[in-house]
DNA sequence: AGGAGGCCGC
């Protein structure tokens, strides 16, 4: 023990060793007062001093503040556990516990096995700690040896060992496994249901956890909070507001509102279940809102699809100084790259670094997700690079991301990558492959990986599958193929299958084809305003005006409701938006002119407005219209006037970008030398010196 | 207690 006195700061006094009398008995100055690493080792000093060590109750006291109260001592609590002449077993337990806490679970085991080379009998707390090691090191080979061990020691009928046993099987993916052992415990506490019911979450079982807690009612038998918090989770995935609210109203009537924990599953489970401003009611009354609550409400707008009250919330996250955290910045950035905010997110990205979070795998694919979608593929393959772990979302978000910005090639290069890595691919990843054959014209790419999803992968296609099989062919002018294609398609194709088809009607001016199409669609959502307007369109290029005005007249005889156009751009981190709908005269004088002034300059280029475009739309809406007014065009006058010369401007649309307005952009481009990205429902496209990067095939 | 990738088109 001597040695151990050599490495203690004995020089500075802390209050604590300046209490007058040191207690007749200790332990509870050790466990309770000692706040800080520091406290604990003056005390310690002292009781060397005082040769009251000897006490092997005063020792376990130390080693149960070093290696389970303080931070950062299991170290210190180890070297005083290695001069112990023949450790107890309590000694023990307080260390295998402490070691299963911390950073490496395993040396929890190794001493554990140390204990049994020393025969110094386990008892339950033993058996219950080793389990929580394997637990969190996910080591089922292990958990089960112990799980022998316990069988054979006598200890399989004791609640906390047994408790410990479900968490183990659960973390580790054998949910039957710990069923089975619940479902053989002779009597449950409200832990054993608990640990199901958390088993159950951890696994994604959300119906089974619904299933158990109706029983818990059933038999009558009470809950706590940690029940209730599990339940919500399932609820809110399940969308179940009816039990949600059940669990809401006990909340109230319990007078459990002051619980934060409670309370922020509650606000989570009604974002979840899409009752986001009661989500928002509950969360302005809580009196404490720590980085768990905002981080709910955050990604509940986000969910929502109200993502710029999302980011608004973010800003008033920092102006009420509570700092954010890796699972905070996942749904901050998923609303940047949903409205194409770049500013916004490239500053979360910077704020990342600079507060050295940690970039987790969710984090990380965020991270490249927002940078293609925002048109910045380099920046995503550069943060991609930069990541230690990837798993098959990383690499199927980088994927889709390439081949959404016209790098299909580049894709399957990746996705080769990936094999090689060893990842297997899953259906979304297929998804993001066909997607890029069919953004790059890879026709004969598209079949091979199609047809070897099932074969070399055993991934059976979903209708998607063959909906991008549908668009490869499709979009590369293979009509009758394509339309076969769907013909042989094991279930019954739906509306997008054959809008799918329907659009490349029009790129290939198919007008047969197109009005059989339009016949399929209508059957099945007879009111998607956007089937007739592409029908619309494309009598419209082959020159059948009158049928594309028949064809648009049948909107509004049939009162379908048209989705507006919007664009958005970001200026200074603000988003603005822009409807087509709105009219030229919402808009400001300013705004006016700038349009006024773009659409002259780009005509002394060449540029030839749509006219008969313009005019058809006209018709429908019975107004005066002219070309300039949909809303990417706004968006883009207003960025040009709105930033410095040569500053990058960019768009992002919701709805696919028309071909004047793309003829414009390209003009546009040339004549005040921008670079122009406009993302729109499904691609982008990079405008530079008269081109986009879509090479017009889009 | 809170977090990631998804066919078409308007």
């Amino acid at each position: 023990m001597a040695s151990i006195v050599g490495c203690l700061p004995i020089t500075s006094l802390t209050s604590i060793t300046q209490i007058s009398q040191f207690p007749e008995n200790p332990k509870s100055l050790i466990l309770q007062q000692c706040k800080t690493p520091k406290d604990l080792r003056q005390v310690h000093a002292h009781l060397l001093k005082t040769r009251r060590l000897l006490d092997p109750i005063i020792t376990e006291a130390v080693l149960e503040s070093a290696a389970l109260l303080l931070p950062d001592t299991i170290d210190y609590a180890l070297s005083i556990f290695n001069h112990i002449d023949k450790p107890e077993s309590s000694a023990y337990n307080v260390m295998i516990r402490g070691l299963a806490f911390k950073r490496s679970p395993d040396n929890a085991l190794l001493l554990f096995k140390k204990m049994h080379e020393n025969s110094v009998q386990h008892d339950k707390f033993t058996f219950s700690s080793v389990l929580k090691a394997c637990s969190r090191m996910r080591g089922l080979k292990e958990g089960e040896q112990v799980h022998a061990l316990i069988l054979k020691s006598g200890f399989k009928s004791n609640e906390f060992v047994e408790n410990t046993l479900i968490q183990m099987y659960a973390n580790c993916g054998q949910i039957g496994v710990a069923r089975h052992v619940f479902d053989g415990m002779p009597e449950r506490g409200i832990v054993a249901w608990n640990s199901m019911l958390s088993g159950y979450t951890k696994n994604g079982l959300w119906d089974e956890v619904v299933k158990l807690f109706q029983k818990i009612l059933e038999l009558n038998i009470g809950f706590d909070d940690v029940t209730m918090i599990s339940v919500l989770m399932a609820c809110g995935r399940l969308a179940n507001l009816e039990m949600g609210e059940l669990i809401g109203e006990y909340i109230v009537s319990k007078g459990l509102r002051r619980n934060n924990t409670l309370m922020t599953s509650l606000i989570d489970m009604y974002a979840k279940c899409g009752r986001i401003d009661t989500a928002r009611k509950l969360f302005n009354e809580m009196d404490k809102r720590d980085v768990v609550a905002w981080s709910a409400m955050i990604s509940g707008y986000a969910q929502a699809d109200r993502c710029k009250e999302a980011l608004n919330l973010f800003h008033e996250m920092q102006k009420g100084n509570v700092d954010p955290n890796e699972v905070t910045m996942v749904s901050v950035l998923y609303s940047c790259a949903m409205l194409g905010a770049y500013q916004t997110g490239k500053w979360v990205h910077f704020y990342i670094k600079k507060k050295k979070m940690k970039l987790t795998v969710t984090l990380g694919t965020q991270l490249i997700d927002f940078y293609a979608k925002c048109g910045y593929i380099d920046r995503s393959v550069e943060v991609f690079k930069e990541m230690s772990f990837k798993n098959v979302f990383t690499w199927t978000a980088l994927i889709q991301g390439l081949a959404n910005n016209g790098e299909g090639k580049m894709a399957l290069e990746f996705f080769c990558l990936m094999l090689e890595n060893d990842v297997k691919p899953n259906d979304v990843t297929f998804i993001g492959v066909l997607s890029a054959c069919s953004h790059a014209c890879l026709v004969d790419q598209g079949r091979n990986l199609f047809n070897s999803m099932r074969r070399d992968f055993d991934i059976e296609p979903r209708i998607e599958h063959y909906g991008c099989m549908v668009d490869i062919l499709g979009r590369a002018g293979f009509l009758e193929e394509a339309y076969q294609f769907i013909d042989s398609m094991p279930f019954p194709p739906n509306a997008v299958v054959w809008r799918t088809l329907l659009a490349s009607c029009r790129a290939h001016k198919n007008i047969e084809m197109a009005e059989k199409s339009l016949e399929h669609i209508t059957r099945l959502e007879p009111t998607h305003s956007g089937d007739y307007i592409l029908l619309s369109n494309t009598y419209a290029l082959v020159g059948r005006v009158e049928d594309a005005i028949r064809v648009r007249s049948l909107i509004k005889e049939k009162e379908i409701k048209k989705t507006p156009g919007c664009s958005l751009i970001e200026l200074d981190g603000v988003v603005h938006e822009f409807f087509s709908e709105d009219g030229e005269h919402k808009h400001s004088k300013e705004i006016h002119d700038a349009l006024d002034k773009m659409m002259k300059q780009i005509k002394t280029l060449g540029y030839v407005p749509n006219i008969e475009g313009a005019r058809l739309e006209a018709e429908e809406e019975n107004k005066e219209t002219s070309v300039s007014h949909h809303s990417e065009k706004l968006a883009i006058a207003y960025g040009l006037i709105r930033t410095s010369p040569r500053t990058t401007i960019r768009i992002s649309k919701n709805l696919r970008m028309c071909g004047d307005c793309h003829n414009a952009t390209k003009y546009i481009s040339q004549a005040f030398e921008r670079m122009i990205i406009v993302r729109d429902r499904n691609r982008f496209h990079h405008f530079k010196d008269g081109l986009c990067s879509c090479k017009d095939y889009w």
